[in-house]
DNA sequence: CTTGACTCCGGACCATGGTACGGACCCTAT
DNA sequence: ATAGGGTCCGTACCATGGTCCGGAGTCAAG
């Protein structure tokens, strides 16, 4: 079960160079090349799976670093402040985000309802 | 009601270089120096918060100077057409969010009840 | 009328997360 | 054995949204 860069690429929906670019940030491990290409197995796949779950929860690629660092369990005391330290920015992030939606949604019907005088939506802004 | 750049800034919540890199990016006028400093008024002080609010609600720099050109209900067609562009966005963005919340709630709950065996929160996003 | 703070301006630099380039090498099918 | 694609690697570049720098000019208080 080895694969080239691509197919590993492939595997994790990223390009080639993000492949690279994830082992220049120490994210992935690089294989020794035995006398030719350099090979990667199911772990890579997995560890870049990983990342990119992790960066969908919003975690910069520092952060999985660090996450990986923790190697499985060594420190989850850590790995639980980093989850809750996550969880807390989400909230904030989702309440900020919910609320622009709300103050959009609520312009855009004003400016539908009144075809004259200034866009609410950008007048709305200037407040 | 005239201000120094650095009272705009304050007053708008961001550096004095902020206020000039808006300017550079054509977002705020950069008013005539009349044998002297440049000096600015309200309407620039509205422009800004505007520009904050709407960067508030996830607009780009770049969709806000749109928004700007729209000049206050001269194509309002555009301005509701931009607005709910950036409202689905949002909510793809907040479902994300949400789901990631979600899961890494568990993870942290689930990483709290085992204190052994692999950590959950760095197993789960290998799957 | 000098001193210290503020302003002006162009250009360089920063972090983040990649993406592209180019020459050398390797691998596989024909 | 040779053509074509894929790989390797360093380096440069990209977009976004700023942030800092240095030298010259300006302004207000003492």
């Amino acid at each position: 079960m080895s694969m080239t860069i691509s197919a590993l690429a492939k595997a994790g929906g990223v390009g080639v160079e993000t492949v690279r670019y994830y082992q220049r940030r120490g994210l992935l491990a690089t294989p020794e090349r035995g006398e030719g290409i350099r090979r990667y197995g199911a772990a890579d796949a997995r560890r870049l799976a990983f990342i990119r779950s992790a960066q969908g929860a919003g975690f910069t690629l520092e952060q999985i670093g660090e996450l990986l660092h923790l190697d499985a369990g060594q420190d989850r005391a850590r790995a639980r402040e980093l989850a809750a330290e996550r969880i807390a920015a989400l909230d904030v992030k989702i309440a900020e985000l919910q609320a622009a939606r709300g103050a959009l949604e609520r312009l855009a019907r004003q400016c539908h309802a009144s075809e004259d005088g200034p866009c609410p939506i950008i007048a709305a802004f200037e407040g």
